[in-house]
DNA sequence: CGCAATTTAATTGCGCACAACTCAATGGTG
DNA sequence: CACCATTGAGTTGTGCGCAATTAAATTGCG
């Protein structure tokens, strides 16, 4: 393995580089993909995401949508409300607990999930990648996110 | 390789999520580290790109910083008008085409490339990844994205 | 030359991400 | 039991990303 240390300033600044472009515009093709095939379900990409949890779990507390997707609820609470006015999901007051809001789908939302079948694959299909390339691309990702949030930074250079 | 079209639905719809949330994720994640890693050179992320073309490369039309970050002036007239009024950039009219604005860098905004010199490394130390993984991975992004931007998408599903 | 099409920035509007904060409900501790 | 810390949602404010539009300068073509 080639140690960091022993790298010149310049070659890993070209790298950081080269890292941060490319996963910035790798996200942003992506969405803009997404944005395409999501269109005329009437859903963004965040809010994909979502209704993909919902779908797979069905009926789950604000928090835990937030759990599984990284999203706090200054993120979550306006973009439900919208979710809720297009008539997709409902959101009521647990009554166990009164702070938790269950949020659930209508009818109409678990109509969607048809929809939205062809989704993956159209998406898959639009990267290019054979299958493995794409679960070797997932597996530096989930590393590198794991080494990310476990990392303490300092704040001061 | 794996074809697509040989998969099932469900087995690429996992597939989907698991690329679409670890992407996610993981910008997130380097936006995060990034956040504290530029805190106190006053810099946002998106922000720190532009500087890091500007060091490169000097002086350069809007247009020109856009192409590098597959930006438009949607996005970077507010943030180069933030960044100027932090003293960082100069903004001026070309006066052999007045439509076109240069963006050049301000005495202050040079000095700030050595205080941000430590940033590569320590972002890079942080990923937990060896050189080589990185480079991998740098590799399949810039892949994905060749072919996402080429795709021609049907809207219509 | 004169006018239409194109190019370049800027602006507006909407949605997302995140920090900081508020507020109400809950739970634990003395 | 009373009090206080914690938890869960929501709100506010800032900045980014993108679509759509505007305005001005430039180019090109008849």
């Amino acid at each position: 393995m080639t140690t960091l240390p022993g790298m010149a300033d310049e070659e890993l600044l070209r790298l950081d580089q080269q890292i941060c472009f490319s996963l910035n515009a790798a996200s942003r093709a992506f969405g803009g993909v997404y944005r395409v095939l999501l269109r005329d379900l009437g859903l963004t990409y965040p809010q994909y995401l979502v209704m993909l949890v919902l779908w797979e779990d069905g009926d789950l507390p604000v928090k835990r949508i937030g759990e599984r997707l990284r999203l706090d609820s200054g993120t979550l609470s306006p973009l439900l409300k919208r979710l809720e006015v297009a008539g997709l999901v409902r959101r009521e007051r647990s009554p166990e607990d009164e702070r938790s809001v269950t949020v659930g789908l209508t009818s109409e939302g678990s109509v969607l999930r048809e929809r939205a079948g062809q989704v993956p694959r159209r998406l898959l299909a639009a990267t290019g990648l054979p299958v493995e390339d794409l679960a070797a691309l997932r597996e530096l990702l989930e590393r590198v996110t794991g080494a990310l949030d476990s990392a303490v930074v300092e704040p001061a250079p």
